[in-house]
Parts: structure tokens; C-alpha cells; sequence
DNA sequence: CTGAAAGCGCTAACAT
DNA sequence: ATGTTAGCGCTTTCAG
């Protein structure tokens, strides 16, 4: 690929000239700036941006690190991230962390090496220690985390407000007149799913109504630890709960399809609530009740967030923490008094 | 960030001496590689990227471009791709047309400016003209096109057999005693919308069933026109197929939708086969029957024929043109028999 | 086995 | 307004 020098020498300039009217910092006559824009043309020149970043010691790329690409949550995010990224003149590389913090760590490091101006990082999560000490944070450009927040580290964030929003909920259900009121998690070593168990259980209180812990079902996201924990709860010989909350997307579409695999259907037999869209969302027959969370809003204002830390440059200055509200979309699925029976 | 030089001085040693440490290129005494070790890690040394790529002329980076990483099918390759990369010590960096060929050529010309070594690129289509001219194609890293082959031009790509998958679909339909089997597809200026319409055409007329225009319903990734197109195809006055085929997952899940909405059911009122996995794919009751994509290894073979490509360094070589086979999984959606009827 | 030095492509003084 | 030049951090000869 051509070179500025190899420009120079095509348009007859110097090679100053040449990065003059390219980079367009300083002026350059109007004869010359033609020659050396017809030498782009005529060489297909492609800026070597490795070359300028090293110079500049800039790259106007944004990192980011997700648990796992192909939920579905994960790529809404991305879009408002990359949107707002490129609103401000930045790239931004995404990588998938695959739920393992030894890889997060891996490409974080990767990132730095590539000398990103930022990291915007979903943790990955797993042990609360893996939490705690993403990547040796302290040294490298800042990072922004979204959607899980970790404890402790007084760091820029941007989530949902989880306990509020289970709160939104479970309060809904409870409006709707139930109190035996079943919740399952996620992994309960991710703090917004403890969030969310605590929004559960103040919902509950707030409403006069008794937690109970048989009630309470701490799940994980593999499908098939679901499957048999809500099998378990569902069939239970206390009865079965008049109402489920899943925390979570992947968690509930696996719960919702114990429901049904157990031959039940919501809201007859089962009311039902989730956090997240369930994919295909308004989809479902009947529809489902869900408390939606603004995807789009948290990679955008990460991305916010983090440019105005990176252009202001202020490095000690207190945290952003910025939470979202969730909002709830009632459909049928928690709606007792329209009992549809479509298949 | 800590430097080479930096660690020389720490260390004791000259900067050529701590390259070879680090490159492992050259044999460094263990006394010297030591002290050279803990400066790394007193100064939580990470190598500069940027620099040595300039040096090297090499980035050990992959590009991929996919139409919109919100559709379940991207990530699910990218997954794929990612894999492959990391298996043999490339990086990828994903990045979103958005359909828009515009931004595509974008997108392509920032990968060859941060100068990855090769390009995956699932292109945006839209226009005939757009897939055809690429971001000009000829110079720059090579690149391979995944799913959506490009007419034409002599190039590696990696894709499904649209035309055969498409045809297991409608046979199957066939089989099960179905004639009156319309298709809605997506936009038919891409390669493979139409050569899923051929397989369609190709399986009735082996089937010695007469294709009837009143039956080919040309969609696109739009929702709402989906909806009014299958609204219209399925409440028509001559009455409605018995049998429907979608080719592709964002046609097929809006078209189901419409059945749905049109208070019908699969497959008691009429049977329905789509392309891709409905997100939720087994969930449906009744499930629904798929002609499913090896999506993991498209991406994975993909980033194969482009890093035999990059490392074989043969410029001139015949193209690899893969094809990959679909699968049929067959669910209720397709079957006359045990027509169920749950929620 | 180690040190010194050149140079990758670009930008940004500085000099003309 | 244009040309000249130093140097970003690294690798890689080439000497020693």
C-alpha cells in the first residue's frame, strides 16, 4: 500500500506537504493540494493509521468486552455503544470474554496493547474475587463498566437500577393479587442479580406480604439448571407458586419453557414476569410481561461517560455512576383476568 | 505506559537486549532474561502494539464486517470466526454496516487503514451495483466473503448451499402431501434470497407441481412489510396456502408472526417451514420446523481459507469457493398428523 | 550473547 | 507556503 513518500515523489512535493494536506492541520495552496489529492487517487492511498497513532500516541479507538455475544442483550448494547462511538469520531473493537475471567484479562491487556483510549467492560463475573480485580485495574486508559457494576472499586459505571427495578416487577404482581410469588436468578455471585433478589424481597415487604426461602430459587444461566429447578419448584409438593419473576433473559426464556414443558401456561396456571425481552418479545401467545432495559441508553451513555473522562481528562475526579430506570411492558402473561388460550 | 527503553534502564541492560526478551526471537542468558522479567513486572510492562507493527509490517489482526450484528445469525458466526482466529493467534475486530453499503466501504477501508491482514465480510447488499464494487475490490488485504457470495467477481467465500437447503425445505413440505406452498424471502437482490427462491422453484418441479406466481411472495427484513405481505397472501380471496416457507430467520419470525396475528395456527390451519433458527427456536409450541445454518463453522472455516490465504501468501491461486450443507430439523410446524393445539 | 543503530510511516516543530 | 528533520516504540541487522 502506498506510502506519504510515495505520494511526495508522484505529486512532486516534499513529504511534510504531502501529510500537511492529509492530516489538514496546515494550510497548503491550492495547486499543490491538488496534485497531492490526484496522487491518492491515482495510488489508492489508505492513510497508515498505525504509523500516525504511534506519532501521536492517539488511536481513537474505543475497546469493549462482553461475556458472551450471542445473548441477545449484548448486541443491543454494542449498537448504542458503537453509535455513540462513531457520533465522536471513535472506533470501537469488541471481544467476547466467553463468562471466563482469565480471558477477560486476556483481552484487556490485548486492548491496552492496542493501545485503546478506553475500555467499556461488561465483566465477566464468575467468582466475586474475578469481580474485583478485572485485569490489575489502576494503570491503563479508563474503563467504563456497564450492566454489572463492580463492588467496592469507585470506578465510572452504567447499569440499570436493578433493585428497583425488580421491585417494579414483583409490585406489579402483587398488585395483581398474588403473594405466593416465586423469584428465579441468575447466578447469585453477579451483584445485580442480588440486586434484583433484594428489589424481590422489598417488593414483597412493602407489600405486607412474607418472604419465604422455598420460594426463592437461585438459578444460573445454563439452560438445563433451570430446566430443573423450576421442574423441581413447579411440581413441588407444596403446591406450585401462583406467580414467577425471572431476573433475567436467559434464565427466564429457560423458565417459561419449563412452564410450558411441565404443561402449564401463564397466566392460567402461572403468572409470569421476566426481566429482558424474551428474544422474540412481543411474541409470544399469550404475550409476556417483561421489565425492559434501555440496551441501546447503556452503550450510549457508556460511551459518553467514557469520552468525556478521556477528552476532559480529568483523572481524579469523583465516579459517574449512572443508573438507568428499567421500564415495565405489562402484556398477558401476568394479566389474571384475560386468560387467552392461543396455541 | 512502560516502554523497552524503559525496562532497559531498569534492568541494567541495552533496548536490544530486552526486544530479544520479549520477541523470544533470540536466546537471551538466563541472568540478564531475569532481570529483564521482574522490570516487566515492576512497571507492568505491556508491549506496544502499534509500534511493533509498524516495524513488522504484520498485525496479526483479522477484520470482519456483518450487516447487523442484532440479527441472531451474526454473532453466532462471529463466534465461529473468533474462535478460528484466536486458535492460531489473530485477532478479530467486528464491525456493524448496518445494511448500508455506503458505510460498508467505510468500514472496510478503516480495517485496511489499521491494516489487518485479511477481511471477512458478509456484505450489506441492497443494490446489485453495491454487492459487486465492495469498496473497490483489488488491492488491500484479501478478503473472503462469508454467506452472501458476490456475483461475479473470482473470489474465497464461505456459504451455504442456498439452493439445495432451500429445496430440502420444500420437499419436505412436498412429502408431507403439501401443493399449495407459497414462499416469502427477503430482499431479492441478494445472491441468496434468489437462490433459495430456485431451490423453491427446482423442488416443485421436481415434485411435478406447477409453481404459480400467486405464490411467490418477494419480502424483505422489514417487519411491517413482511406482515402486510403475508397478511394479504394469506387472507386472498382464491384462499390460503396450505403450506408456507420463509428463507430466512428476520422474514420467517414476522411471517409466523403473521399467521399468528391472522388467528391461524401452525400446523393445523397451515403448515410452515422457515430458514434459520427462530432465536427461540425449539420454544415454539407447536415447534417449528427449520432449515438450519452451520453458523459456528461458517465463521470458523472462513477465518481457515483466509489465514491459509494471508500465510500461504498464493495471490494468484484458484479461489476457495465453500459450500456448506444446511440441515432440516423437523418439528410440529410441518406435520399433518399430530396437529397440536397448545398455547 | 549483547549493544549500537537504522528505519517502519507518520506528524509537528522548525527553518527557509 | 513549503521543505527538512527528529522521533514515536519497536525489531533487526550488524559489530563487537
Amino acid at each position: 500500500m502506498a506510502t506519504q513518500k510515495e505520494l511526495a515523489k508522484l505529486a512532486g512535493v516534499s513529504a511534510g506537504t504531502v501529510s500537511n494536506v492529509i492530516s489538514g492541520s496546515v494550510r497548503v495552496s491550492k495547486g499543490y493540494r491538488e496534485k497531492v489529492l490526484s496522487a491518492v487517487r491515482a495510488l489508492n492511498y489508505q492513510p497508515n493509521l498505525i504509523a500516525r497513532s504511534l506519532k501521536t500516541n492517539r488511536t481513537r479507538t474505543l475497546g469493549m468486552v462482553v461475556p458472551d455475544i450471542t445473548i441477545p442483550f449484548f448486541p443491543k448494547i454494542v449498537r448504542g455503544a458503537e453509535s455513540a462511538a462513531r457520533e465522536r469520531g471513535y472506533f470501537l473493537i469488541v471481544l467476547d470474554s466467553e463468562h471466563n475471567h482469565a480471558r477477560e484479562v486476556d483481552m484487556m491487556n490485548l486492548l491496552r496493547s492496542q493501545r485503546v483510549e478506553g475500555i467499556l467492560l461488561v465483566a465477566a463475573g464468575g467468582s466475586k474475587e474475578a469481580l474485583e480485580t478485572p485485569g490489575s485495574v489502576g494503570y491503563g486508559p479508563p474503563i467504563v463498566y456497564l450492566d454489572r457494576v463492580p463492588r467496592g472499586i469507585e470506578a465510572d459505571s452504567v447499569s440499570v437500577d436493578d433493585r428497583k427495578a425488580a421491585e417494579m416487577g414483583v409490585s406489579h404482581l402483587l398488585a395483581r393479587g398474588h403473594t405466593e410469588i416465586a423469584i428465579i436468578t441468575g447466578p447469585l455471585t453477579l451483584k445485580n442479580e442480588q440486586e434484583r433478589l433484594r428489589g424481590y424481597r422489598q417488593a414483597l415487604q412493602r407489600g405486607g406480604v412474607p418472604v419465604r426461602d422455598s420460594l426463592i430459587w437461585p438459578g444460573s444461566f445454563n439452560r438445563d439448571d433451570v430446566v430443573r429447578i423450576c421442574h423441581r419448584g413447579l411440581l413441588r409438593p407444596a403446591g406450585r407458586p401462583s406467580a414467577l419473576f425471572a431476573t433475567n433473559g436467559v434464565t427466564g426464556l429457560e423458565a417459561l419453557r419449563s412452564i410450558y414443558a411441565a404443561g402449564l401456561e401463564t397466566p392460567r396456571d402461572i403468572a409470569f414476569v421476566t426481566f429482558d425481552e424474551l428474544t422474540t418479545d412481543d411474541f409470544f401467545q399469550p404475550g409476556i410481561t417483561s421489565v425492559l432495559q434501555p440496551t441501546f441508553d447503556i452503550g450510549h451513555r457508556a460511551v459518553e461517560v467514557l469520552l468525556n473522562r478521556i477528552e476532559k481528562g480529568r483523572p481524579n475526579r469523583t465516579p459517574d455512576k449512572i443508573r438507568l430506570p428499567a421500564t415495565l411492558v405489562v402484556r398477558e402473561s401476568s394479566d389474571l383476568r384475560s386468560p387467552k388460550t392461543r396455541p
